[in-house]
DNA sequence: CATGATGCCTGACTTTAGTCAGGTATGTGT
DNA sequence: ACACATACCTGACTAAAGTCAGGCATCATG
């Protein structure tokens, strides 16, 4: 009776019917489907003609008449590109932003509505991201970024929280050898976020010693993107990152509490070591060489 | 940075993007959308003309021509209605069939597609049937039903095996007073199924007795729509089918392990008397006078 | 059995989305 | 300077979806 395909099926027919509904946000003020799209992708931020066709899909021809159409409006403004002449650059007008942040609000009404009718919203949300980003899955951005950047900073405290609650003894980042930024930079390291759709939902950091090796640090997925093997992808790029910084070795500390981990290292070519430094935390070190 | 409106919303965006790619079923058959949801609301059962108009939400001339498209096809045939000549009704053809469970197939291999590139299928699916009843909560229909249908017998089972991980002694339905299945149907009680969109998803037995009262038993809210105020409609709908049934006085036992059953008793106008029956399971009495 | 309501149909029309073949201006490499 | 590529645009077209006003047969009711 309860089939996974039909599960899958329900869950299709019931957003199918939903995203009609959800969609009205971008009908009701009097503008078709497609101009609306195009007015909110410039309003997140899309700026070159190109971009915006890539991001919703549209031929080229189309695109234009779109834009066309919110110029007469009076929503949005052309200009050249000011390194080549061949392109434009799009962007809202005072009454543009306007109508952009009208559309905005009705689609947080409408996400606040959908809340507010449900108890246990945590639960439903926890959910609906792990919904999200398995149907994002392959647009999950793997991005080398600052790790004092927001979006590292975020992945980092989620991360610090979730060794406290799974250590017996808790967890304090002071205790910890905590990085130096500067060593998950390039040259010496890097810092990779996975980012589905805006959302911060991973990183990993490799960082660079002068002891003739680098080390993996801070890998985390949080718990709404696991599944995905998105562990095992960071891991990739970050092995990717050293072998273009002529890393030849690899070494890791981990926990046995993060069973998982020890089984993703353990699957990926990676082999137990002796303990090779005083950190308090781990109890489980392993070493790959590239 | 992880706002709940940007949640919802970015799931909104994911699903937008998804459903397009997860619902080409209804298209690569060489025939417009609108010509395949109407020959798959047939192949599911819908045969009135105005029930498939209501169903997909079309206007009546778009509907009759795209009735007509399929029977130029010849995968649907018209009939008029046997009691009103006004109506008519649709039935697949040998073709029709053929054609439909084409889609079907497709579907389904699309559906097997998605599970495939996941690990943690079961988590996963477990998010899309909560997302999914939260979507179709309005939808959700509370039917009285047999209590030996599949349906039921379905419900009960899982009923019984989630008192058998709740209980520290486990759960032997042997023991306890299983009620006779006529005690829970009309006219000396009921029982009532929640179907979301096929799938049975929550039930609660209405059981009559000798007595001068009747008993609420068996209700179960599945894990994936929790949190979905479902368990209070069931208890509504077997109270109002009491006082249609001229039944003034509910009685019920449940166990202290059952917290949230607890819960929703007292906030729901049930308050607590002494044990009043020999069933070794239950520890906590309540009573309801309507 | 006349009257009005109901259920479905057809014809005439509009809007939206999308495709395709050029066209013009600009940039790049030799 | 030249050829060729690139970026965007316009015009001409099509397909699909949907709207609206009647029309016809049938049903319910006094």
């Amino acid at each position: 009776m309860l089939d996974p395909v039909a599960r899958v099926r329900r869950f299709n027919r019931a957003v199918t019917s939903a995203v009609g509904a959800l969609d009205t946000s971008f009908l009701g003020r009097g503008r078709p489907l497609g101009a609306a799209r195009v007015l909110n992708a410039i309003g997140h931020g899309r700026s070159d003609v190109a971009e915006i066709r890539d991001y919703l899909g549209l031929d080229s021809g189309l695109t234009s008449r779109l834009l066309r159409s919110l110029e007469d409006e009076g929503l949005v403004e052309t200009t050249v590109h000011e390194n080549d002449a061949r392109r434009r650059v799009v962007r809202l007008t005072r009454a543009g932003r306007r109508e952009f942040a009208a559309y905005e609000a009705l689609s947080n009404t409408q996400a606040d509505g959908f809340l507010d009718r449900h108890a246990q919203r945590e639960a439903l949300l926890a959910a609906m991201d792990l919904v999200a980003s398995a149907l994002t899955l392959d647009r999950i951005a793997l991005n080398e970024m600052d790790p004092r950047s927001d979006e590292a900073r975020y992945c980092l405290g989620e991360y610090y929280a979730e060794l406290g609650r799974r250590f017996k003894q808790g967890f304090d980042v002071s205790l910890s050898r905590d990085p130096d930024a500067k060593d998950m930079r390039r040259p010496r390291g890097t810092f990779v976020v996975a980012i589905s759709d805006t959302l911060p939902i991973g990183c990993v950091g490799l960082k660079g010693t002068d002891h003739g090796y680098a080390e993996i640090k801070r890998l985390w997925v949080a718990p709404a993107a696991r599944g995905l093997r998105l562990g095992r992808r960071l891991m990739d790029a970050a092995e990717n990152a050293a072998r273009e910084l002529g890393i030849a070795l690899l070494r890791l500390d981990t926990n046995s509490a993060l069973a998982e981990a020890g089984q993703l290292y353990r699957r990926s070519g990676w082999s137990e070591i002796p303990r090779f430094n005083d950190d308090p935390y781990p109890d489980l070190f392993f070493e790959k060489r590239l």
